[in-house]
DNA sequence: ATAAAGTTTCAATAAGTATTGAAACTTTAA
DNA sequence: TTAAAGTTTCAATACTTATTGAAACTTTAT
């Protein structure tokens, strides 16, 4: 395969693994784009890079740095914004996983600890679903424990976890 | 809380959980809507419950009877068909780990696999994205590898995986 | 102050997913 | 058989999310 070749196939199966765990398409692409740059680039080039507009850009490239996987670099005599990614991938997969508990699991914690809570009465259904709600509360909350865990080790955390989880 | 409310935001919220994960609203809602229920549902139940149209429930039923997390189950004298969500959550957890990575995560793999064999040559770009493809693919296939061995404890992963951790 | 260079915003639109509903199909009991 | 009961399929449609492109805005150099 050719290096362009092979570089199109990466952007695009990258995007995809992406918008399959719930980080949109253009956003997973400008990361890796930027990821494999040497260099960093400038707004025109990932729009020409990835044949999008720069309103697209624009919003990725700002969610990326709302994420906090991605920076903003000036280059000293030129106007223009420069855009580099984080370079450490155990780093990025950190910051995602602070970023995604945060957002989606904390919250659906808060109304789960709520719904569980409700009027209690002795009917069968009432007390299947107590005991439901509970278990998947405990569950959720056990995952997202883990998920800190596993996340919070300084560096090369998936070796270490893997390593831990053998012995 | 009333019961009933209570309900309805439990099946609203992990809904929404399970789309924010990639597993699509109605099916989430179903499951969890089976899991809550002392006995199984026929089709026309889970249509009524969760007002969605014949098609929907027909579709996810057998989307979630394929994931292998709900079950047929037939009333003896009775001509209809009555479904059953696996009891276990821990079990449940970990059949959508499996199947994630074999639908998700082993395809990309493959691509990266062969992406990161491109023909290679001298220019700094091509170095840095052989490098960050490298890198990228013995990230994903240990990011597999270790939800492969956190799932594949027969019981209770979740809180033997913690203590594990923590140890 | 002003204009050039650059960035952001946002209404319009496109693309992608999920849902409906009715017709086709299958199974069972008489 | 046949018809009633039940299930599946799929084209049409609704809903949701992503993307565009042009106008508004900001910054910087003169």
């Amino acid at each position: 395969m050719e290096f362009k070749e092979a570089k199109d196939q990466f952007l695009q199966t990258w995007g995809a693994l992406g918008s399959q765990w719930g980080i949109n398409k253009t956003m997973a692409q400008i990361h890796a784009l930027l990821m494999i740059s040497p260099d960093s680039l400038s707004m025109e080039e990932v729009m020409e890079e990835l044949q999008i507009s720069r309103g697209n850009a624009s919003m990725n490239l700002r969610g990326l740095i709302d994420w906090g996987i991605v920076y903003k670099e000036y280059k000293p005599g030129e106007r223009k914004e420069y855009f580099k990614a984080d370079q450490d991938i155990d780093s990025l997969a950190r910051k995602i996983a602070i970023e995604r508990s945060k957002r989606e699991i904390k919250p659906a914690l808060r109304v789960l600890a709520d719904v569980k809570n409700f009027d209690d009465n002795p009917s069968n259904e009432a007390q299947k679903f107590k005991m439901k709600t509970e278990e998947l509360y405990e569950f959720v909350s056990k995952a997202d424990t883990m998920l800190g865990k596993i996340v919070n080790q300084k560096e090369n955390w998936i070796t270490k976890t893997i390593i831990k989880l053998m012995s």
